[in-house]
DNA sequence: CTAGCTGCAAATTCTTTGCGGCTAA
DNA sequence: TTAGCCGCAAAGAATTTGCAGCTAG
């Protein structure tokens, strides 16, 4: 059993769902991104082959892993659709948007906690959670090179 | 002529596009709002009586504010729908969500710019702009009054 | 065995668009 | 006058749901 089908096994028997190959083909391919996604892409990538797995399947997953915190959905882009990151147990993160290339980079800072908990109890509020998104703009255009 | 009126006035002008009762209507009920609201909101507001606008206005409308930086998109709540707030010619803000009553609050905080620009460079960026959402619990819970 | 899953396709929800008539400049 | 707007209704895109058969425990 690989570290992907341990995470799996822990929090589907945590939360007290099935064990089923599609939920542990999805938590596979979520580990295996390292990166924010689409369902879309989840989808593009799971919608075929032996390990085929339903789109109902992936939306209804990916609702359960959200719920459960084993995955953060953040809300960004040009509405409509989602993007969903593995929360890796908790550790602060935040994400940076290109918004010339539309890359998203995952990067995590100590201060972030500590700035939110501050403005939340000076709002009269325990922190939770955050969503943090900095768009931003290559500082060096690769035009020089 | 209201202050709405001359923002509204001021706004379209700058942007080359033409004044209409429509856009007028839009942008003060905007302002009259003084926090985030959904598009479905300002349907609801303004979708009849004899200042009526029509759904694809709205809709028309709110994209041209967003893009003239008039206006905010916001993203979250449970996917789907977009939140929007008046940006206010740009202070740097953010908001907290009560995870229990839903409720948003706006605050600023001259921090977080600090914080963005800090993050962007050293991951190789300019800073442009931020999206920011702490979700908290009240610190007290109204039971002991 | 059976509560819980799954895939499929249809349904929903929010937002966008095509089009013919209207209006600000 | 005319480029740009507007309302309407139909189209789109992402996500959700009803249902009937399948399967983990």
């Amino acid at each position: 059993m690989n570290a992907a089908d341990n995470v799996a096994f822990e929090f589907l028997r945590k939360r007290g769902l099935k064990i089923t190959d599609g939920r542990k083909t999805i938590i596979r391919e979520i580990l295996a991104f390292g990166r924010p996604f689409e369902a879309e892409e989840l989808l593009l990538n799971l919608g075929r082959g032996p390990e085929r797995v339903s789109k109902a399947t992936v939306y209804r997953t990916l609702k359960q892993l959200v719920e459960g915190g084993l995955v953060n959905q953040v809300f960004f882009g040009p509405a409509k659709q989602s993007y969903y990151d593995f929360s890796g147990g908790g550790a602060a993160h935040a994400h940076l948007a290109d918004i010339q290339t539309g890359k998203i980079i995952e990067f995590t800072n100590p201060e972030i906690t500590r700035l939110c908990e501050k403005i939340s109890s000076r709002l009269g509020y325990h922190y939770v959670s955050h969503r943090f998104l900095i768009l931003g703009r290559p500082a060096t255009p690769e035009t020089h090179r």
